[in-house]
DNA sequence: TTGTAGGCGTTATCAC
DNA sequence: GTGATAACGCCTACAA
C-alpha cells in the first residue's frame, strides 16, 4: 500500500492516523491511493505495537435474552460507541461453572476492560488480570472475593417502597416470590420486603415468603402460592420472571390480587400492574462510563480524573411505578 | 516467558498451539511455567502474523433491546461460542444512515465475518468487502444492491396463515396493523395478509390496511384503530410493537376483538392472544451457521463442503399459535 | 516534511 | 523434538 501511493509506510500511518506534519499533496496522493486499495488501517496490529491496548472491552452477561440483560447491553454498547470502542459478548448460559472459561475467551482477544454481571461464586480469578491494568466493573450484582467497581440497584429499597405500598393500601397478607436464594439481588428484595412488614409490625405468613430457586417450577410455585384457600391478599415478585408467573397463574382476571413486580416490563402498563421500575440501559450506561473512567477516557462534561479513585459502588435509583394493581377486590 | 520455561518461543507457541510434536516432558514444563506466570496466547497477535484471520464475527442489530433482536443475538452467540469464536456487537440504533459507519468499525477491528440486520437501502457498499473474503450473511431482512446469504421468516405465509384462521373463525372484517412501510418483512407480512384476504374473495375495509411508518404514533395509530365505531372484528398485527400497542389500546378487555400478533411475546398466553411464533434464537443460530459455512467451519454434523456454494436463502418457519383470541364476542 | 531502524507476540520455514 | 530467523502491519524514536 505505502509503494503504492510513492511514499513510505510511516507516512501512510501519519495520515491514517490524522496526524499534522504531513504534507496536504502527500496525504491527498496517500488518500487517492488508500481509496483505491480499499485500504483499512490494522487495528490489531496497532494495537499490538502500542502494547495490547485495544479499542474493545468484554461484556460478560449471563442470558442475553432476558430483556433485562438486552437492556443493559444495549446501554453498555451505546456508551461504548460514543467513545470509538466496541463490545465483545459473551454469555454463560448463567452457568456458574462457564464464567471462567467465558471470561478468559475474552481476555485472550485482548479486551482492554471488562464488565461482568457475576454467576460464578467468587471472582477471586480476576485479581491478577486486574493487577495487570484491565479493569473490571460488575453489573447488577457486586463481586465475591474481588474489589471492583460495581453498578447495582437499590433492591432492598426499591423492595421497601413497594412493600410500604401495599401495607398502606390495606393489604396485610403480603406474599413475596423470588426466583433464586443464590441471587444476592434477590435476597435483598426479599431483605427489602421483609422489613418493610417488620416496620409495620407484620411478618410474612408461612409459604408466603418464597425465594426459590426455581428453574422451570416458578409457574408451578406461582399457582400454588395463588390457588390455595389461604393466598395472600398482595404479592411482591422478585424479578420479571416471576412477574411472568404470576400473571399466568392469575389469567387476565387480575383484580382479585393485588401485584407489584420487580422490574418493568413489556405491558404492564396495559395489565395496570404496578412495578419497581428503573433504567436498565442507563445502567448499562453508567458501567460503561465506570470502566471507561478506569481507562482514562474522559467523559463529555469532564472534571476530573477518575482513574485511580478507590472501587466505587454506583446506585442505580428505582422508583415505584403505581398502578391500578396495588388495590384488588379482595382487599380488606 | 519463553526464556522462564528453559525452552524458545516456537515451542511455546507449540504447546499452546495444541500441536502434536512436543515431548511430553517439554510440554508439561511449559504448561507449568504458562500457568505461574498468567499466561494467556495473544490472539492479536496470532491474527496479525496468520494474515488477519481473527476468531471474531461482527453483528450489526438495529436495536438490542427490542426483545427479537436480544433473541437472535443470544442464537448467534451461542453458535458461535460452540465453536471457539466470539461475536463483535454493534447497533445502528434503526439509524440508516449510522450502517455504514457502524459496520466500518467493526471490518476495522478486522472480523472474519459479518452478519447484518440491514438498515440501510442500499448494502453495495460491502461488495468490495465481500471479495475480500469477508463473507456477508444478512439476517431477518435481505440486503439490496448485494448478493449474500440471508436468514429470513416465512413472513408472507405467516401472515396469510394467520389471516385465514381468523377468516375460518367467521372473520370478514380483519385489520392489519404493520408499522414501517419501510421494511420489507412489514411488507411481506401485509402481502400474506391481502393475499389471504383475496383467497377468501374479501378486502380490507378502508383504513383497516395499515402499514406506517409509526414512530411514536403507534398506541395512537393502535387506538383509532379499535376505538372507532367501524373497528374491524378483528386485527392481525405486523410486529411485537405493534401488538403491544394493539393490547394498551383493548386494556384487559381483550374479548371484544380478535387479535393475533406476529412475533410471540411475553404473557401472550396468559393473555390468550393467538401469535405467528418462530425460534428467534434459532434464526441467530442458523446465521452464525451460514457464516461458519462460508468460514470452512465444520458443522458438528459435517457432511459436505458448503464455503463454495451459490448465495442461499435460509427461510425460518413460523407457526400459528392458537389461543383464545382467534374468537371473539364480536364475532358474526 | 519525510524516512529508517527496531520491535510488539506470534507462527512458517527451514535448519539441527 | 527443538530452535533460530524472518515476517505479519503498525508505531515510537530518532534521524535526514
Amino acid at each position: 500500500m505505502a509503494r503504492a501511493a510513492g511514499v513510505s509506510a510511516k507516512t501512510v500511518s501519519r495520515v491514517v492516523s490524522g496526524e499534522s506534519n504531513v504534507a496536504p499533496a502527500t496525504r491527498d496522493s496517500v488518500l487517492e491511493a488508500a481509496l483505491a486499495l480499499q485500504f483499512r488501517p490494522n487495528r490489531l496490529a496497532r494495537s499490538l505495537r502500542t502494547g495490547g491496548v485495544t479499542t474493545t472491552i468484554g461484556f460478560v452477561v449471563g442470558d442475553l435474552s432476558n430483556p433485562f440483560y438486552a437492556a443493559v447491553a444495549a446501554g453498555v454498547e451505546r456508551e461504548l460507541a460514543r467513545h470509538g470502542m466496541t463490545m465483545l459478548l459473551a454469555a454463560t448460559e448463567d452457568d456458574p461453572a462457564a464464567e471462567r472459561t467465558v471470561v478468559g475467551a475474552l481476555l485472550a482477544e485482548r479486551v482492554r476492560g471488562l464488565l461482568l454481571v457475576p454467576t460464578a461464586p467468587d471472582q477471586s480469578y480476576l485479581e491478577a488480570e486486574q493487577r495487570l491494568g484491565t479493569p473490571v466493573v460488575t453489573v447488577d450484582r457486586p463481586a465475591h472475593g474481588l474489589v471492583a467497581d460495581s453498578v447495582v440497584l437499590e433492591d432492598a429499597r426499591g423492595a421497601h417502597e413497594a412493600t410500604t405500598a401495599l401495607i398502606d393500601a390495606g393489604h396485610r397478607d403480603i406474599a413475596f416470590l423470588g426466583t433464586s436464594g443464590t441471587r444476592s439481588t434477590q435476597q435483598h428484595r426479599r431483605d427489602g420486603f421483609r422489613s418493610a412488614l417488620a416496620d409495620a409490625g407484620l411478618a410474612a405468613q408461612p409459604g408466603h415468603d418464597l425465594l426459590g430457586p426455581y428453574d422451570d417450577g416458578l409457574d408451578a410455585a406461582a399457582r400454588d402460592l395463588l390457588a390455595g384457600q389461604d393466598r395472600p391478599t398482595a404479592v411482591l415478585t422478585g424479578d420479571n420472571r416471576a412477574s411472568a408467573s404470576v400473571v399466568r397463574a392469575l389469567g387476565t382476571d387480575l383484580s382479585t390480587v393485588a401485584v407489584v413486580g420487580f422490574d418493568d416490563f413489556e405491558l404492564a402498563d396495559a395489565l395496570g400492574i404496578s412495578v419497581v421500575a428503573y433504567d436498565a440501559a442507563a445502567m448499562g450506561r453508567q458501567a460503561a462510563r465506570c470502566l471507561l473512567d478506569r481507562l482514562g477516557v474522559p467523559a463529555d462534561d469532564a472534571e476530573t480524573e477518575l482513574a485511580d479513585v478507590p472501587p466505587r459502588t454506583v446506585l442505580v435509583p428505582t422508583r415505584l411505578e403505581r398502578r391500578g394493581s396495588l388495590a384488588s377486590t379482595s382487599t380488606p
